[in-house]
DNA sequence: ATCACGGCGTGAATAAATTCACAAGGAATT
DNA sequence: AATTCCTTGTGAATTTATTCACGCCGTGAT
């Protein structure tokens, strides 16, 4: 079983490899990707043993074929369908942020309890009472969620969403969802992400002094030395 | 020095022990904190080290106590203020999610580009162009960042907030940024959590059948004998 | 042809995070 | 006052994640 953070680094090196495609380069090396996610080399290979794709030690991985293998590790490729719940500031944010990104993973529908978003279209997905969700859900057969409902309502709406069958849910709101086991949880804590910066850019502010100069060396030294020989 | 993990959940209990208070709740044991948290007692219990605040035996902890104490190790007492940048879908998101939560974290000024958004204020944040950024950064001692800008744009914005002193960034870009050491940066990859999302999803999905079973097993034995004896 | 170089895949080692498990102690009960 | 119960704090053990380091293999230079 891949680990979670695998995942995660595998999702983002896709990315990476297709700004790579983009501006044309056809192969690259574990260190190249590494220094690209901020990793690296070993983990970067190490996370790629997962997907299975070998590359060459000479030319290092053909990118579009990586891409490829990452995308059929990764991805279901008969798609994936999302749907929102919360048509507020933040959900129209997360609508118009994936909208038309990947076409095999997309948000199809909108959920909210406000009367006056049910039936109109927003950043072309359509608002649907949450009373229709089971409905909705089969016809389209979506299975992941969107979370973005005040954190009062969360929990309600998570069960819902269980009851629905979804197996995944994205969960924005700042409420530990409590689900049975097979449905997958990922939270979004914007506030506890916060705290997180305040606090360590503190703490990096406090070490500048003795700490940083270590850091700088062993980082020099890392890529001096790089990751092996 | 206190892991990444820690504060990141101190943060979590804060939240939750505030839920508390709100219902009059005086007091608590790590185990009911670490159902809530979805974590185990024990980790409470650990996190809760750092902080320095000890419960009793017999009463858990004093919730209002371990809240102050909790404050004490995560925040600035002179108070910390964060700059947004981009003012897009996004970033008016952000500005209306963190407006008014904490006295002593708050977004006090936006920079974008756009000359319409320039000089206005949103959400009771005034807009300022990027040229300015030093000057408004110095006059209000801001050092932390919040990134909501076009990837593209990403890492320019952020050697500008490096240059203005900046030591923390929220990083909402899918972008992963260059930044000299001492700067702290925490990623917040809407992307990356989605197609996560969607893989375990479908994992779990296949899972279903063998491994939950097992799984159940365990977390029901995991709360009946608790933590220990 | 031979050699040296540089990168890949991966077993083994290390580091980091979590959990176990137990001494210690305060309150309720006998 | 002794006993029982349930908790905390924490050293030690375990589990998980990352990094090291080496065998192997193409390629290009000698």
């Amino acid at each position: 079983m891949v680990s979670h953070r695998t995942v995660g680094r595998l999702s983002l090196y896709r990315r990476l490899l297709n700004g790579l495609a983009g501006q044309g380069t056809r192969n690259v090396y574990s260190h190249q990707l590494a220094a690209m996610a901020g990793a690296t080399p070993a983990q970067v290979r190490r996370d790629l043993m997962a997907v299975g794709y070998m590359g060459s030690s000479t030319h290092g991985y053909d990118v579009s074929e990586l891409t490829k293998s990452i995308g059929n590790f990764l991805d279901d490729q008969t798609g994936q369908a999302a749907a929102l719940f919360g048509i507020g500031n933040l959900g129209r944010a997360i609508l118009s942020y994936f909208t038309g990104r990947r076409p095999n993973l997309s948000i199809v529908a909108a959920f909210d309890v406000d009367e006056n978003k049910i039936g109109r279209v927003i950043h072309g997905c359509r608002c649907y009472s949450v009373e229709e969700l089971e409905t909705v859900a089969r016809e389209n057969d979506i299975r992941l969620g969107i979370l973005a409902v005040p954190a009062a309502a969360a929990q309600n709406v998570a069960e819902n969403m269980v009851r629905a069958g979804f197996r995944g849910i994205l969960n924005f709101a700042p409420a530990p969802l409590k689900v049975p086991a097979g449905v997958y949880v990922e939270d979004i804590d914007m506030t506890m992400s916060l705290e997180k910066v305040a606090y360590f850019a503190r703490q990096g502010a406090r070490l500048q002094a003795a700490e940083i100069v270590e850091q700088e060396n062993s980082r020099v030294l890392e890529t001096a030395k790089g990751d092996q020989q």
